[in-house]
DNA sequence: TTGTAGGCGTTATCAA
DNA sequence: TTGATAACGCCTACAA
């Protein structure tokens, strides 16, 4: 940080008041001093102080999202389309992201809120993978900042955000499992306080209550969201004898993955011995082999939307919707057809 | 922002210096006192303004990373391996990761740098995606601004930061292909002036000279190291008749994918028809069906690493290494064995 | 061991 | 239309 303010202003010998309102776009300045000014500062390399501004403006052009990782070096491309997402919309708005990754609820993750909310780093925080109980949401409306979330917890009395309808979307899945033919379905889901977990289950039960299936608490299991976790708990599912599923629904895509690949390691094939179903339908889906059926959102584009409600908030502007719903789309591929 | 120093003196009856001082962790402080300061600015909530910090300090902590991406919406697991490691490291030293995504060389890229390193808001960048002649380097240097980078340009006077030996791991792969018997072997590579492409296409041909096989240029191609572009070439390869490859040999594992699902869709047999194979050693890799031969870098650990040099720049500590080259490990699987 | 005071670079208020 | 000046919250010489 070399060249500030001053220097463009004895450069052009005006005051550091002129130039700073030219450049802001303020109309009570000659257009004549403005592009002198402009260019100046163009050809100094004068760009804002970003921390003075903040200071003196008490706000600040970042908001921020910390990826709720239970392990290190994790991934996930449901995280990198969906940071993309937030990181593009937030730049066409001239606003940062700031990004860090943490254990839920560890206290790694409560020290990042601390810093960045009440350091007033971020002026709003995008927030996601919610638990029924979930300090986070708690944390952000007692500091009252602005705070936008994907998926809902019930004790949020003031929700702004996307929540997509996986109790309908997971019903439609398992109709169309039943269609084919298959009728021991498992599911395979995380942690039960999550609600994505707590829906998607939900939908699965309805889904076999649908179809007249008996619900088999034997088929049902949990993992953590990753492929690894799919995968170890997919193993024990296919041990099962008799009672092996004909079908494996999963929580998320990553978990289907994993699924995946324990019935090809257990000899059978997926779509013909074995259905397997996903959610999310993130890029890699449509590129398995064979390619997974999945329960397709718009993450890149759930992503945007959420950084403009949230940026909408931050700003004090109306907000149109306050709550979107988005129904997750069936995508139907080889893995759950013979 | 609510709560200032200022409040914490007050309430304990101390000036804004002793309280600064008992948090700052200064040892002219009287243990007594600490104990106090330390336990009232928890109950009362008091972070120090992160904005008014930097200003007085006229230092930041935070760095910056740009994911060079060419669409929007793209992902990449590379990217949220890598992320995951930078903001990890950051956070262990109390730094915070700003990240966003930009078109390599494009206007908003270049906008961004401008905001993030003119506008102080960010100690440090990490770089990576080189290109033979790079803007971001040059820039940075100009800047006199702490930066690391991943892959090395020939033009970086002073480079700082990890390089692969990419040149001889792909050797040790076209060796190996070689030895399961394949002689046709075709290169799927990115834009010829990214520093990877040079070198994997290097490693390439002195691996095929080695083996004695003739270079023939209608093997080679270029995509755009995503999964899409991966496949779309990987296609046009299939079509060439009596000139099809036996072996595709891809600049990352994104294209392998996409080369993989051609070979599928062409009614060929991975693995055995046509041996396929990756660089980089993404999670996704293990996964795929056949799993994915492939030269592995340690994604996760390098960005970590990475962070640690660029931290040590910033902080003017000494470092013991100014530059690692690490040797990707190749992974044999069963894309490349019959 | 603790307190006083100046200033980091901006923006905003007020006066010219 | 432009300029002088105060303050944003913090840290750090320097003084007590």
């Amino acid at each position: 940080m070399t060249i500030t303010i001053r220097d463009v202003a004895k450069h052009l010998n005006l005051s550091i008041t002129t130039v700073s309102r030219a450049l802001d776009g303020y109309d009570d300045v000659a257009e004549e001093t403005r592009q002198l000014v402009t260019q100046a500062a163009l050809e100094m390399g004068y760009s804002p102080n970003r921390a003075a501004r903040q200071l003196r403006r008490q706000r600040t052009d970042t908001i921020g999202y910390i990826i709720p990782a239970n392990t290190a070096g994790f991934s996930d491309p449901f995280f990198s389309e969906f940071i993309a997402g937030l990181g593009d919309e937030a730049s066409a708005h001239n606003f940062d992201l700031l990004v860090s990754t943490a254990p839920p609820a560890s206290l790694a993750e409560m020290a990042l809120y601390r810093r960045w909310v009440q350091g007033g780093k971020v002026g709003g925080m995008v927030v996601n993978r919610i638990y029924e109980k979930d300090w986070r949401l708690e944390y952000l409306a007692v500091q009252k900042i602005a705070h936008v979330s994907l998926e809902r917890s019930s004790s949020q009395a003031d929700f702004v955000g996307i929540e997509a309808d996986s109790v309908n979307s997971m019903q439609d899945l398992i109709a169309h499992l039943v269609v084919q033919g298959r009728s021991k379905i498992a599911y395979i889901g995380g942690l039960p306080d999550l609600i994505i977990d707590r829906d998607r289950f939900t939908g699965y039960k309805l889904g076999l209550k649908s179809a007249g299936l008996p619900f088999n608490p034997h088929l049902v299991a949990h993992a953590d969201l990753t492929r690894e976790g799919g995968y170890q708990v997919a193993k024990l599912l296919l041990l099962a004898g008799s009672n092996q599923p004909g079908a494996i629904v999963c929580i998320n895509d990553q978990t289907a993955l994993g699924a995946m690949r324990a019935v090809h390691e257990a000899g059978l094939k997926v779509g013909q011995d074995i259905a397997v179903a996903g959610f999310d339908g993130i890029a890699d889906s449509a590129y398995t082999q064979p390619p997974l059926t999945t329960l397709q959102q718009p993450v890149y584009n759930i992503a945007r939307q959420l950084v403009t409600m949230l940026l909408a908030l931050i700003n004090g502007e109306p907000l149109l919707e306050r709550q979107i719903t988005i129904l997750p789309k069936l995508l139907i591929r080889e893995s759950t057809q013979g």
